[in-house]
DNA sequence: TCTACAATTTAGGCATGGCTCAACTTCCGC
DNA sequence: GCGGAAGTTGAGCCATGCCTAAATTGTAGA
């Protein structure tokens, strides 16, 4: 096969970079991405991102089809998960070989995310032995640049008595991380869902040997496999 | 003694923060920075270093005596040194922890000490020991950003029969640092003067065990300890 | 089928940042 | 005191990326 010609995220704007990395998000999520929620997921307004589509469809990014959504080309899903992958072994390497705690990596690696350069990218992920997941659980794009999508049903999902093995949270919410952190609960841990309000209201969840209540919203944003499935 | 406002280098563009940096290197061996030497060292126009000087002065980093040269303030010297020292503590990291070769790091720190917060710049220390010497023999500043000038003569300065310890070299040269890195040659080895030849011609220096040639503009740029000195 | 409204795009601007050239001013050694 | 070097100013350019307001378009539902 044809080798593509390297994405070459380097010389792109960090706002480029993060559009493509947003697109993408919506893109796995929606099938595609509308400039509403774009505009809403990167905090500027619908004409900002109208503008901005319109340069990353000239740099050959995104196929921009004119009020209907717009999707990455090869070349932008390239871009974006060339990001990804920066994002997320940065936010490991920081956990495991400095220490940081998983609920400040993120804002880090958010701005080192785009000073990477190659060479550095592949010596961190050889240090980390070219690992599959970051510390909030997300997977970690190849050197080849493939992504390993999985479905994982949200905590909340589950019925009285299940149980089920904590793998993955959004990084993006550093008070949940602490307070889940704080409690010893962390991708990989051992949930098992004893009871649950009605109305929206608290889990109690039994980890780590205790039973902790824990919030609607805190039980939608952590992501589940359920017992005994791979 | 009142404790000055942190220097939030971290609020300042990267232009700024290169600007403090190359006055503090002009200031450090000349007494004061000139526009033109500005100029030349950052590789731009006269007309944009007074431009620039300009705000330098409205933040209130450096003094600026209309057509006499510029000098740090104190808030200016620690914007510099705050930079030089992630700079430093990031070239050493790279190679300590990174393996990255001698000739590499330069490059990637010169984008990486402005993506560095300060969290992060003190992990790094903490995790290297809080080193006081960079890959080069660039002296690292304190935490508290003091900074330990030494004065070395460069090897040129060496008479025959004389021995001394490599100590320093420049890092903006990655031919040179590669050249001597082939050969073993890196701050802490012992060098001696076997000979040299006139008119800026080479010298023969043994160093680990064999005699090397190295020109004259090589021998400058490297700076040693005379032996028996402290 | 038409219409109202939501989504989207355009037009026109603004701000920041940093650089250039050309012309002018100041400094300083002779 | 003069002339050339050094430094400054003015005017402007270009890149980026954001905004508001006004137009356009798509579409769900009457
Ligand atoms: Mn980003
Ligand atoms: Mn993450
Ligand atoms: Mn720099
Ligand atoms: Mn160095």
């Amino acid at each position: 096969m044809a080798q593509l010609p390297p994405p070459e995220a380097h010389d792109l704007t960090a706002a480029v970079q993060d559009y493509a990395k947003a697109i993408y998000t919506l893109e796995s999520r929606d099938g595609a991405a509308s400039t509403t929620d774009l505009a809403a997921l990167l905090e500027v307004r619908p004409a900002s991102v109208s503008g901005m589509l319109r340069k990353l469809s000239a740099l050959g990014l995104v196929e921009h089809e004119r009020y209907r959504g717009v999707r990455l080309t090869e070349r932008g899903r390239r871009v974006a998960l060339e990001v990804i992958r920066h994002h997320r072994l940065v936010e490991l390497f920081l956990v495991e070989s400095l220490g940081m705690t998983w609920d400040e990596v993120h804002a880090e690696a958010e701005v080192l995310e785009h000073a990477l350069s190659e060479e550095l990218e592949e010596l961190i992920a050889e240090k980390l032995g070219n690992p599959t997941v970051d510390p909030h659980g997300d997977p970690i794009p190849s050197r080849e640049l493939k992504l390993a999508e999985t479905e994982a049903p949200a905590l909340a999902e589950l019925e009285p008595g299940e149980a089920a093995t904590f793998v993955r949270i959004s990084d993006a919410e550093p008070a949940m991380l602490r307070f889940l952190g704080e409690r010893g609960i962390v991708p990989g841990a051992r949930l098992e869902l004893v009871e649950r309000q009605p109305f929206d209201g608290p889990l109690f969840v039994r980890a780590c040997g205790d039973v902790h209540v824990l919030g609607a919203t805190l039980a939608r944003a952590m992501h589940v496999q359920r017992e005994g499935k791979r």
